[in-house]
DNA sequence: TTAGTATACGGAGGGTGCCTCCGTTTAGCA
DNA sequence: TGCTAAACGGAGGCACCCTCCGTATACTAA
């Protein structure tokens, strides 16, 4: 969401929507952008992140003229669809909060952040760009990311499922860049996040640094 | 260097030229391929990585067919732009070496890493592209950045210069992501080089971790 | 229910950039 | 000093990003 012109709009930590700031958008507008989004994901994740926009356009059903009049440039569509992923993820986390026990939502969500990962990694190239010219994006999707974080391991760590002296922070951290640094092999991953959870998990043998 | 085709080629350590494995290239070729190389590291540093194919063969004073005869596709040239810039990593390292006392050669090669990675910012989003489809560019280029970190380090630690718990390796793990990370100012990034270098300096302040 | 209007839609077309093709030029050799 | 393989130059094809504007439609007020 976040208006395309606003600049020096705060988003508070779980940003809600916001909308209704000017008239609240037709029907028809607000369904053919959260069309555009999702095709954008769709085709983004079937052709990389070469997919052109045409392709875009025609997966959602529309032409490119409504593309672009929802959203003004190439960029702004990838800034779109990496936010989606952002907010999704911390939806995932409320809601394996509510719906599973403490540590199964622990695993559930890491799940989670690995598919988050991979569309990052997709869009890597034109996310550079795109941090580049809004530095604000970067620094909030980190946080919601954090809060994402915190949020499930607090309650696991709350619950006696995770050792007492880890935090969410922590614990990102360390998945991050296994999931982001692409001369990791996705089977090396494998094994590294299983490593991390094992690590992360109450009652693991517990070392202290000489 | 490395021929467009070869894909099994191993570079030792230090790759040096080796040239002349088919007929070595006539004079005005080998000479337009240095001109055009050297035109896409001054228009990629004025003009960002966007910077077309046409600006780069106009600056080199070329027709973009002769650009096009030496770098099949724009990744080519990006690629080769960016193992010059290893390769002067490590001749600066092997000079410096050769010319300085130890501990100003250390300085030294920080200021021309701090280059190197100026430019590998630039160029960030087209060389990851680069890096996927050839794994081993990136292999390579680190196996010759750290050398060229051990040739300076190692000697300033046998001459006294840097302290005895310290490789070239290390100090290159510290300084690369404080160079390579974005979302961390210029001035931030001096001031943590600096830090780096006193702690590497010989006779800093030990700490012991408890 | 209907007429009026602000809003949104579609897609042809302008502009630019990557790359190809081929006629022309030239370096290196006998 | 000719001959030829190699290299050069740049017009033009093609694909892609984005704009523009005539047409269609959702909402509102009577």
């Amino acid at each position: 969401m976040t208006t395309q012109k606003g600049d020096t709009e705060v988003v508070t930590r779980p940003p809600e929507t916001d909308e209704a700031l000017a008239r609240p958008m037709r029907a028809d507008a607000r369904r053919n952008r959260e069309l555009l989004v999702a095709a954008a994901r769709t085709v983004f994740s079937d052709q990389g992140a070469g997919a052109s926009m045409e392709a875009i356009a025609k997966e959602a059903g529309v032409g490119v003229g409504t593309l672009y009049r929802h959203f003004p440039n190439r960029l702004d569509l990838v800034e779109a669809v990496y936010q989606t992923d952002v907010e999704e993820l911390w939806d995932t986390a409320q809601r394996v909060a509510a719906e599973l026990e403490p540590w199964p939502a622990v695993e559930a969500f890491f799940e989670a952040f690995m598919r988050y990962a991979r569309t990052k990694q997709t869009l890597l190239a034109e996310l550079h760009q795109a941090f580049e010219k809004k530095p604000d994006l970067r620094s909030q999707a980190r946080a919601l990311i954090e809060s994402s974080f915190d949020l499930v391991i607090d309650r696991a760590r709350e619950a006696g499922a995770v050792r007492e002296d880890v935090t969410g922070s922590d614990v990102m951290q360390l998945v991050s860049p296994v999931c982001t640094n692409a001369s990791i092999e996705p089977e090396q991953a494998g094994r590294l996040l299983r490593l991390i959870l094992d690590g992360t998990r109450a009652g693991a043998a517990r070392t202290v640094l000489a």
